[in-house]
DNA sequence: GATGAATGAGCGTTCATTCAT
DNA sequence: CATGAATGAACGCTCATTCAT
């Protein structure tokens, strides 16, 4: 017997979210994803139960690998504005570089496949250190009041405009432009 | 065409854009969107050449109508943070109240519709008048340099993460979120 | 436009009954009633539901055309053994140059489109005048007692039977096999 | 082929007649068959080349069971009415306790399963004690001629008809009604 | 112009069957 | 022998699109 390969499910995954990149998720059939990763269509159906079942599974999956992926060299000990950097740091390049990522994710949130009860409630914990970070800040009185949630939201929507830039024309992420981003993202949270 | 064909138009993008609102770009079908504006299948195609010119019509429509928006009340003469902050309170508002133009407009930029040559091409001028306030705005030392478009990044990123938020625990645009987000963007950008 | 064919929806029944004397309800597909009938696959679900209510729909127009056909000459006032007798011979003959309706009954009332509710319900009103038949012969004491039903049993077992046989080895439906077959049902039954 | 593997066949054939008598000859998978057995599906094409073999095998052994069961205590010399009743309480018992044996029998008659040749070749040998039974009954002058097989038309199908009656309303079958049921029976076949 | 019946390609999914383990 | 992952054809059904009315 073969063995159920554990891996074909990243091939998977992977074929997903470049797919995803290119047709978006309105152009995402499984005949397709069953293509570019090399196997027969009947045998997505061995990993998983249906379509539903495998855009949730990588949306899980996606939205995971963000939260650890950001979090990258970041310590509750350090001082707000350089745990803040880190965090930025890390969202900036991984944004750029897993661009399809983040379409996969915007689309997800807006599509009949996010079925409430299941996908929201799983995105919460992942960010835990960021809002915990920003209590600190305040509390310390270096970052502004923020009872709206305005921080995350200017930071991830920074972020993904960014990327969406980049994306089309691919820039670097030079230094300077990391600099000069954080400067703005900065100059917006502290008190 | 004839006034009578202008207003059908309208109802068919009203439908379309509360059906994406639902259930996504990759739920929208033709006999939906019939269904909704109470005609037969076959008359959207009077209208519209197919499903993809009548989704890039409505691109084109929903780009415009935001452009528009956000400048009313503005003037080019208008002292830099005031005309920043028209745009930003008009931006807020209509993103608010307009949240599948938004949905739409994302899933179109990563969609099998859009075909870069035509959709891209017509996004600029609208920003125009912004682009010129920010020029201005780094003439006169009062914004920070900004070769990189961070400016335009940071405030759509802001305003559609807003939105997004406000969305789904539908609450009020008061004066002092306004002012507080105002107070954010202005920190970020201003020299 | 195209006006809906009522008289479409006959040819649809004519090929299911077809199909399904050929290859059984187990061989029956959308695609095979398509072709027989000479339409598109996709123009069958502007007449039916889906394939269930195809199904369902033959399934009540058979037993109404059996129903129907079975009493034709027949009259309350006739005497019982007459009565029986005209019942008979329009079941014999129904049965004969109708196999496929048969086969389809039988597997229908064993199969999953058998859904009790629906189905059920809508076959006994079509017997009642046979039951009003074998209840007055029993009163008048020229039929035997019968409170389980072992007429109706008899009556439709052996036609079917007949019908099986006769379709295997295809036969003709004489005066002589009529009247002997006759005997043996009103030998069974009377007092 | 081992005796362990016999028992392995019965499994399943009691797995696939079970599932027949719920979801008919139309639902009968594969991969039903296996899980209702505890066995993988790759299994079953150790005992048999491929479905309709199985299929086929299982319709062979139900009618060698039928047949071997409804002469149970029947022997050559008994007095006809004696041994026709013999033959009609085996028949009601095993039809009344093994309905998905009759539904599938009856599906198979009229399935693509049924390929002529094999099938129909083989059922005659296994009613000869009651072919000739009938025949000296006839001789004896005990029993109405009948050239037509109706008699076995007529035992078969009343038999039949009592059995589905039976399953929808479980009832029981009890010595009256065996006898009554005989009766019609009796009063139908003799002279 | 407007309708909606008709088309057939293509979707999501399941199935009979094979074969590496 | 037994397994169950893998295959790809075929299913039920929907869709974008056409066209007779």
């Amino acid at each position: 017997m073969r063995l159920k390969d554990e891996q074909k499910i990243d091939i998977f995954f992977t074929s997903t979210l470049s797919l995803v990149g290119k047709v978006g998720l309105a152009g995402l059939t499984m005949p397709l994803i069953a293509k570019q990763s090399g196997v027969a269509t009947g045998t997505l159906y061995i990993y998983f139960k249906n379509k539903d079942d495998l855009i949730l599974a990588l949306y899980k999956k996606v939205k995971n690998r963000f939260g650890a992926t950001i979090f990258i060299g970041f310590s509750p000990e350090l001082p707000v504005e350089e745990g803040l950097r880190v965090v930025w740091e890390n969202s900036l390049r991984y944004v750029v570089s897993n661009f399809p990522e983040q379409v996969f994710l915007q689309q997800f949130m807006a599509s009949p496949y996010k079925r409430e009860d299941q996908a929201v409630a799983f995105a919460r914990p992942v960010m835990a250190p960021l809002a915990q970070l920003l209590e600190r800040g305040q509390r310390e009185g270096l970052l502004k009041a923020d009872e709206e949630l305005l921080v995350p939201s200017l930071l991830f929507g920074f972020v993904q405009q960014i990327a969406a830039r980049i994306h089309h024309t691919p820039a670097q992420l030079s230094k300077a432009f990391m600099d000069s981003s954080f400067r703005f993202l900065w100059d917006a949270v502290r008190a």
